[in-house]
Formats: C-alpha cells, sequence, structure tokens
DNA sequence: TTTGTTACGATGTGATCACATATCATTGAT
DNA sequence: ATCAATGATATGTGATCACATCGTAACAAA
C-alpha cells in the first residue's frame, strides 16, 4: 500500500462496485457520483485517477471522463497543482446554497401542488413511513439519506419541470457529501424532531394542493439540516 | 472535403481560433463554448469529434474532454447513437427556461440591489450606451449579443452569489445558441423596441435600490426576448 | 538541529493505436 | 422498380504509451 494512503483508507474505495452499464465512462460515472453523494469520500480530500483505476478496474480513460464531468458538475475540484479533491464547504456556501435551494425547490414544490397525482401522494406517505422507521437504527445512516432524497425527488419530479429538476439534483450533489460529513449520528437524533414533522406537513400540502403550505413545510426541513450543517459541522469561515 | 458537408460547411469550423492559454483541453472548452453562445452551429446539426481536432489542431483526447464537458453542462447532447449534437429546443423547454431564468435572475438582481457599487452602475450606462449603438448596426451580431451579455453579467456578479452565478451562467449557455439561431435581423429590430427601454429601468433600480423595479424590468427584457424566439423562430413542439 | 539542494516517485495531460458499432451506399434478388 | 442484404467507411470509446510537472523525502552543508 506504498503512498495509497495519503488520507485516503484503502476500505474506503474498496466500496465502490465494479460497475454495471452503459458505457465503462458512464457506469464509473454513476458509481463515483453515488460514492460522493453517500459521503464515501470527506471534504477536501484528494483523490488521483489511478486509485479510482485500481478500485473500478478499468483504465484510465473512463476514470478521467468521470472526473472531468463530476469537476464540471461542481462535485468535485481540481486545484491549479491540477490535483482533483472534494471541495471545501464554508459557512456562506451553506447560507447561499440554502437561499437558492429554497428558491428552486420552493418553486418545483409549489408546482408539484398544483400536478401531482394522488397515487404519488401515496408513495411520498410510504416513504416517510420507512424514513421515520430508518431514522431509528443505529447503523450506517446512508440509507436514511437515501430514503430522504427519493421524498423529496418524488415531490420534485411531480413538478414537471425537467430543467428545474436538472438543476436541483446539481444543487444536491454539491451538498450531499457534506451532509454526511456533517450530520453524524448526532445530527440524526437532532433531525429527527423536525424532519418527519415538515414531510408529513409537506404531505399535507399535496393533499389540500396548498403551495404557500408545501413551501413553509419545505423551508422549516431544510432550514433545520442546514442549521445542524452550521452547527455541528465545524466549517471553515 | 470527403464526409465533411455533412450539415457544418467548412468555414463555419475555421472560426474557432486555435487556442491560447491554459490546459489544451481547456482551451478547446473555451473555444468551442464561445463559438456555440454566439451561434457558430444550428440546433440539431450534429459534430463529430474528428472535426473539432482538425479545426482546432489536436488530438482526440483534448476534444473529448471539451465535448464531454460541454454534454454534461446542456450545452450539447449526447444521443443514444453516441452522436454529438447541439440540442434542440422546444417550445416548453424555452418557456420553463423562462420561468426558471426569471426567478433565478430576479433574485440576483434584487441582491444586486442593495450591493452594487456605484462605480459598477456608471459601467452599466455605458455598457447599455454601447449597446444601443451596437443595436443600430447591420452586421453580425454576435457582438449585440456579447455586449447585452456583459451588460447582465455586470448585474449578477454584483450580487456577489457564486453559486446563483454559475447557474445562471449555465442557464445563458443553454439557451444562447437559440437567441442567435431564432433572432436574426428581424429580432433584432424588435428587440430595439423594449430592450434599451429595459435596460434603463434596470439602472434606474439600481441607483435607487429598488429590487422589485429591478425585477419587473428584467421581466420586460427577458419576457420580450422569448416572446421573439416563440414567435420568429418557428420551434418544434 | 536546521536549511537548501537534489533526486526519485507519482500524477494529470496529451498522443497514438485498436476495436465495436452505427451509418450509408452499393449490390443483388424478387 | 422496390426492397432487403451486404460491404465499406467513419465515429465514439477504451487501452496503452510518453512526458512535463509537482510533491516529497533523502541527503548534505552550515
Amino acid at each position: 500500500m506504498q503512498n495509497l494512503g495519503i488520507n485516503l483508507h484503502h476500505s474506503a474505495l474498496s466500496r465502490l462496485n465494479p460497475v454495471e452499464s452503459g458505457t465503462l465512462g458512464k457506469r464509473v460515472y454513476d458509481e463515483l457520483r453515488n460514492f460522493l453523494m453517500v459521503g464515501g469520500v470527506q471534504p477536501g480530500e484528494k483523490i488521483t485517477l489511478r486509485q479510482l483505476t485500481s478500485a473500478c478496474g478499468t483504465s484510465l480513460m473512463p476514470v478521467r471522463e468521470a472526473v472531468q464531468r463530476l469537476a464540471a458538475e461542481g462535485a468535485l475540484e481540481v486545484l491549479p497543482n491540477r490535483a482533483i479533491r472534494v471541495p471545501v464547504m464554508t459557512k456562506a456556501r451553506v447560507k447561499e446554497i440554502l437561499k437558492v435551494r429554497l428558491m428552486l425547490e420552493g418553486m418545483a414544490v409549489e408546482e408539484a401542488a398544483a400536478r401531482i397525482q394522488v397515487s404519488v401522494i401515496e408513495q411520498l406517505e410510504e416513504l416517510n413511513e420507512t424514513f421515520s422507521k430508518e431514522m431509528r437504527r443505529r447503523d450506517d445512516s446512508s440509507r436514511l439519506f437515501q430514503v430522504n432524497k427519493e421524498f423529496h425527488f418524488t415531490i420534485y419530479r411531480a413538478a414537471e419541470m425537467p430543467v428545474l429538476l436538472g438543476i436541483i439534483e446539481n444543487m444536491w450533489l454539491q451538498i450531499g457529501p457534506f451532509l454526511h460529513f456533517s450530520l453524524g449520528v448526532r445530527g440524526r437524533e437532532a433531525t429527527s424532531q423536525f424532519a418527519p414533522d415538515s414531510h408529513k406537513r409537506m404531505i399535507r400540502a399535496m393533499r389540500q394542493r396548498n403551495a404557500v403550505m408545501g413551501r413553509k413545510a419545505l423551508a422549516s426541513d431544510l432550514g433545520g439540516a442546514v442549521e445542524l450543517m452550521l452547527r455541528l459541522g465545524n466549517l471553515p469561515d
């Protein structure tokens, strides 16, 4: 394990599943993207192309494509040294992203309130059910974030605004790693105090076609999470 | 000129300046990005990597990087056939982008109204001056779009919200090619009826620190342009 | 012990080669 | 004459090689 142990322990990289469908570049992109969103790498940690190649079992080319794409989306960062790392999140950046997300996802919620199908609302009920259930488990919390993301995007998809949806996905991709990093078990306990309630209010807003209520519920949900990030995760600036 | 004349005339590609600074991939990206934003390629037109290589004088690698990045940003599109083309714009897509842009750029204008420096406002005056002057010229209109873009982004930069600014740039990149394609000389004549006035109102809003007035002026500016796009450029859907 | 130099290793970038596949034109049969 | 089969060409993708550059550690001099 020559120079591997810079900061990136070997066990973390080996959790990267080999790949499955599409072009190799696309597969590596999907794997790496998901790996970043569930907090597989810490903010500020540097990664190298050759580490990824050994982890994915491919050559440099697909890895290069995936990394460059992630960098273009803001999920990775290429330093002037040409080194690659997970971006660091500052407090100012967190606050700005919260502001933008409230606007973007608020619009999505309002549109969804007017268009969402009742069958989809029932899916939301189930998702929030499993979310509350998953919240009480003590093990790895990646599944919790997964369910939470699925809940939110089930609403956002109902807005039927593909451009807006793409931007929102990009925001989640950029802030995803820090959610997992900042919010550990302590964060989850604190989250359990408001998240399920906010979700219930969002479901109620969807059922009543109440756009304003939906936006308010979303604001308390996002605001609570960001509040925790600023308090628990000691961010620079 | 074997199979070059698919749809892409040789003279169009030769307008791509060789490159200048940074890594080759970055240079090709900048050149190609600018080439797309000034309407160098028509929507729906297909391009090939090897065409770009001969136009840029490099090998496949830098071109691949640039194209993949543009594709990740939505400025290019990779079909299931793995062919590369400039995305086609539908009416529904135009309308959604207008809605999202009004929200994004509206927020930027409001923030800018509270933070913009008086020296920057004077820059806006000058930019709008040259904009009006450029509007009366009959030659190639790429400079007109350039000045218009600079005017808008001078305001958006004053908002001091880098994340928001990045999203807005992405929207402009996606809709840029269609502006040039849809709005020809006819579009320019129609634009001259409202654009300078909207700009003046935006400047007045900045000077008076009036966020609401700024958003309204922006709305008439964007709305006017989109109106023209929907009317003049015969879009599918 | 500290500082400046040097040499080695590793990394990102670019070029070239190889290949599966899509596109299109030619050819052949009905 | 129309349509299907087939062959050739071109294109995107992946692998491998080569190289300039950066980081780091070993080493020497003070």
